[in-house]
DNA sequence: GATGAATGAGGGTTCATTCAT
DNA sequence: TATGAATGAACCCTCATTCAT
C-alpha cells in the first residue's frame, strides 16, 4: 500500500515537503516569518519538529523554498504565451492588470510577506535572492508584452507598469479596504489603452 | 556643564532618546527589527541594556518612536508652504520627485525597513498603526499640491502618483544598482509636467 | 532498556516529571520559591534549563504541580479507610495526631512552604486554590472521622482540631526546636480521649 | 520653617521612616514582598528610590523594619496591664482572644503577610528573628495572664491557646470569608470560661 | 537630604537544531 | 522516516543598588 518504488518515493517526499511548505506559508504569511516557530509549523501540519528536518535543511531554507512555490503558483495565474496569442492587446492588458490585482485582494497576506521580505535585504538576504531573480523574470514578461504590442520603449513601459502595480499594493496594504482599489485598476486599464491609441 | 534645572534635564533627556532612537534606527534598518537585539543596541551606544529601559518600555515602542523620529525627519526634507508659493506648478513636481528619489537613494535602508515593516501587518501590528497614519498625512498633502495646481480629480492623482513612487521604491530595492532611478525619475518628471500642459 | 512502547514512553515521562518535581520541591522548601531559580532547578538536577520547559509550561505551573504532589504524597502517610476500621475510637485519634507530628518532624522545610504560601494570597494566587481544594478535603475527612466516633457536632470540632494542629506547625516553626511538641501532642491526645469519656 | 534643632531632625527623619514602613507595609501585604519592588514603594510614596536608600540600608532591612514596625502596632492593640487589674478573669479572655480576632479581621493582609515570612524561614532568614522575638514575649504575656487567672499549668495553657488562635487565622486565610470566624470565637471564649469554672 | 539615570547581574522563557530511539 | 526529549545560546526584561548632581 505504500509507494514502493524509487519513484514513487520521491513523488512522496515532493508531495510531503509541499504539504510542508503550504502549511508555513500559512503561517509565515499570517503570523510572520520570525514569529513562526517549526514548532507552530510542525503543530499545524501535525507531523513531529524533527520531521521537518528530514525535508528541510533550516528554518531559513524552508522559507526560501515556500516563497519559490508561491511565487511561481502566482505566475501561474498569469497568462499563458498561448492565451497572449489569441487575445487581442486591449484584453491581454486587461487580463493581466485584473490578474494582479485578484492576486493582490485574495493573497494578501502572502503578497505583504513576499514583498516585505523582498524590499529589507537586511532581514533574511537568502530571501531577497530568490525573490529577486522571479521577478526580474516578471519584468521581462512584461516586457515582452509590451513589445508584442508594438509600445516603443517597452522595457521602460514593463518597469513603470510593474512599479505602478507594486505601489498600489503597498497602499493597499497599507490603508486597507478604504483603499480605493477598484477603481484604480479600472482607472489604470483605460489609461493604457487610451494612451495607445493616442500614439500614432 | 551638567543640566540643573529641569528644563535641561527634560531637555538631556530628549536628548538621549535620540540618540538611542538613531543608534537603534542605524541596527534595525541594517540587520531588520527581529535580528537587532537589545543588546546590540546597548553595545552600539556603548550604555548598559537596563539603560536602555529607562527611555523605552520595551523593544516594540522604541521601533515605534523610532519609525515615527525617522518618518517626521524625512517629511521635513519635503517642502514647505513657503516654498510651495515661490514656485511654479513645474518646479513644484520636481522638487517633490526629486526628494523621494533622494530619500530614496541616501537612506535606502531606512526605507525598506519603514516599508517592510508597515505592508506585513502580521509582524508587528502596532508599528503598522504609526506608519500608516503618516502615510495617510503624506497622501493628503499629495492631494493637496495636486489642487493648488488645478488637477482634474486631485486625491486620485495624488493616490496614483503616491503608489507610483512606492512601487519604483520596491523595485528599487529588489534591483539593486542597476535599476535605472534616473532616467525613471526624468520621465516621471517629464510626463507630469506634459500632461498638465496637455490639459486645456 | 529504553522505553518502547507508548504506554512505556507515556511512564517514562511521568517518572521524569516526579523527579523534576521532587528535586524543585527539594530546593523550594529549603530556600523558598522566589528564591530558587530555574537555574537552581536545572542545576540540582543536572538537566539543563530548556529541560524543563518540556515537562512544565512555567515556574508557577512548576510550583503548583509540586505542591500539589506534596500534599498528595502527605495524605498518604494518613490512615486508610481500611485502618479505621479495625481500630478503635482511641487510637485513631492516637494515630492521626501522631502522623501529623511526625509529618510536621520530617518534613518541617515542606510542611512550613506550603502552609506559607497557601496563607498569603498575594504572593501566588494560583497555589493559594491548589492548596486551599485539598485543605478542605482533609477538614471533610476529620469531620467524617469525627462522626464515625459519634460526636456531637462533628464538624465544628474537625475545624477546631484542624486549626489547633495548624497553630501547633506554625508556633513549631517559629520556636523551632525549643517548642514542647512531643509534650503538647501526648497533651492533646490525652484531652480529646478524656473529654469523650466524660461525655454520657 | 523647617526643622532646626537636632532633636527636631531626628523626629523628622523618625516620621518619614514611618511613612515608608507604612506605604511598605501596605504593598508587601498586598502584593507580597517579592513581588514588591523598590520602585513600587517609591511610587507608592511619591518619593524617589534613591531616597529610599537614606532611611533604610536596603530592602530586606526595611522589610525587616517594617514587620517590627507592624508587629508592635498589633501588640498595642492588645491589653495594657492596667487593663487587667480592673477586669475579671472571663472580660480578660474575652478581650484577649476578640482583640486577636478583630485584628484577623480587620488586618487580614498583614497578618498572612507576617506569618507566611515566620514560618519559611528559608525565604527571608532574618525576618524570621523579627517575627519570632515578638511571638516569644506574646507567648509570655500570655501565659502571665493564665497565672494571674489561676490556671495550674499556665505556660502549656498560654501554648495552647496562641496555637489555637494562629491555627485559626490559617484556616482563615485559606478558608476566606466562608470560613466560620464568629461561631468559633464565641465557641472558643465560652469553652476557656465554662472549662475555668468546671475546675474545682 | 533628594533625585533618577546608570548599572549589570540575573530572572524566566523561547527556539532552532540535534540525536538516540 | 518519524519522533520528541534534550540542549544551550540567546532573548527581553527587571531590579536592587549606586552615585553624580
Amino acid at each position: 500500500m505504500s509507494p514502493r518504488t524509487e519513484k514513487q518515493l520521491e513523488a512522496h517526499k515532493k508531495e510531503k515537503k509541499e504539504k510542508i511548505i503550504r502549511g508555513a506559508l500559512r503561517l509565515f504569511a499570517t503570523k510572520g516569518y520570525f514569529n513562526t516557530s517549526i514548532s507552530d509549523i510542525a503543530n499545524e501540519l501535525n507531523i513531529s519538529k524533527g520531521s521537518l528536518y528530514n525535508y528541510f535543511d533550516n528554518k531559513e531554507r524552508l522559507l526560501n523554498e515556500a516563497v519559490d512555490f508561491a511565487l511561481k503558483e502566482a505566475s501561474e495565474l498569469n497568462l499563458s504565451e498561448d492565451d497572449l496569442k489569441d487575445l487581442s492587446p486591449e484584453k491581454i492588458f486587461k487580463a493581466v492588470v485584473e490578474g494582479y490585482f485578484k492576486l493582490l485582494e485574495e493573497k494578501k497576506e502572502l503578497w505583504s510577506l513576499i514583498v516585505s521580505l523582498a524590499i529589507h535585504v537586511g532581514s533574511i538576504p537568502s530571501v531577497h535572492k530568490t525573490i529577486s531573480s522571479i521577478y526580474e523574470e516578471l519584468t521581462k514578461q512584461l516586457s515582452e508584452l509590451f513589445t508584442m504590442i508594438g509600445h516603443h520603449d517597452p522595457e521602460n513601459e514593463a518597469v513603470k507598469l510593474g512599479a505602478l502595480m507594486d505601489g498600489i499594493g503597498i497602499q493597499y496594504m497599507i490603508f486597507g479596504e478604504s483603499y480605493p482599489l477598484n477603481s484604480i485598476k479600472e482607472n489604470i486599464i483605460k489609461g493604457y489603452i487610451n494612451s495607445k491609441k493616442n500614439l500614432p
